[in-house]
DNA sequence: TCTAATTAAGTAACTGGTTACGCAAATGTA
DNA sequence: TACATTTGCGTAACCAGTTACTTAATTAGA
């Protein structure tokens, strides 16, 4: 293949792993557009929520999957544009909005759910020679999570100094 | 830390490159800018590049990285506008713009790799108990290149299919 | 040699994220 | 009880990528 990136070894790290997400992203809006389908990337996840605690807030979603919340307000929108889920606000706290599937999600579901199993296959197919890599990404999150890159570069830049 | 793009394993795992991609870019953007650097994330490569090579057109960096050549225009755009690279056009091909880094760019790289050196150094710190990573993560790469996410997911349905 | 096909690079419109900000509702407190 | 703080969520502006299209220059071929 001889990518640059790569020969970078841990310079090209991040970018690599833009590219990859990228990639992926991309590919994945391709297959449902050629297939007709009017869902989204991400979409899967809400749904497996929704499915699952029956009602969730913006806020609740958004804590759950780690993103911000204008995030998932862009993704709610779609979704309520595409008919897919409702919101309506709730009656004792009149800030939050409570959001469902709609019956047209639930009806569509099994037709998605090929899908997002055929996807889920792929990430397995993917990754099946790399046996250690879920654990081993897991545990570079754990450390970023921790303390993030800009905190630790700052740090390697203060040692670097203090050894000059 | 109870994720559940974690507890979700292969479904998850796309959404879980993008954040930890997002995660390092902004954390990259915000060092700079607290250390009143005027580079952004991404431009070390080019900075590499120029430096290896002299001289380079936008297809030939696109290439060479492998990203889209108008993401390489929107690059070299900023950089030419901090003054860091300047263009003229090839006198035998006027359609190639030949990119060099200017006086200003070898200047201030001293400086500068002091932050990229901290940060190569933060990337191996983050990759330290993960042994593996890089070789399984090419190993993604490779296979993904070869066949992407959306061939792969159709054929698994197809297969899918034919065994109902 | 003229024309068709290819190539280089710039532009526009879009994507899924982000941060920053604002407003209204709820909560805490003097 | 009134006022300050916090919380939920919506909007705006931005960011680094993408694809699709355009234009101009070069190359290939009848």
């Amino acid at each position: 293949m001889n990518d640059f990136l790569t020969e970078m070894e841990y310079v090209g790290l991040t970018s690599r792993l833009k590219r990859l997400s990228d990639s992926l992203l991309y590919s994945t809006k391709e297959l449902y557009k050629s297939e007709g389908l009017d869902i989204e990337p991400n979409w899967n996840l809400i749904f497996i929520l929704l499915q699952e605690n029956e009602a969730m807030t913006i806020t609740e979603i958004s804590e759950t999957l780690q993103f911000s919340h204008p995030a998932v307000v862009k993704i709610i929108n779609k979704m309520k544009k595409n008919g897919h889920v409702e919101t309506r606000t709730d009656t004792e706290d009149k800030r939050k909005q409570i959001l469902t599937l709609t019956e047209k999600a639930y009806k569509q579901l099994p037709l998605f759910e090929k899908y997002w199993t055929a996807g889920r296959q792929t990430v397995m197919d993917l990754l099946e020679d790399s046996p250690n890599f879920l654990e081993e990404f897991l545990k570079i999150e754990e450390k970023v999570n921790q303390s993030d890159y800009m905190e630790r570069t700052l740090k390697n830049l203060k040692n670097d100094e203090l050894s000059n």
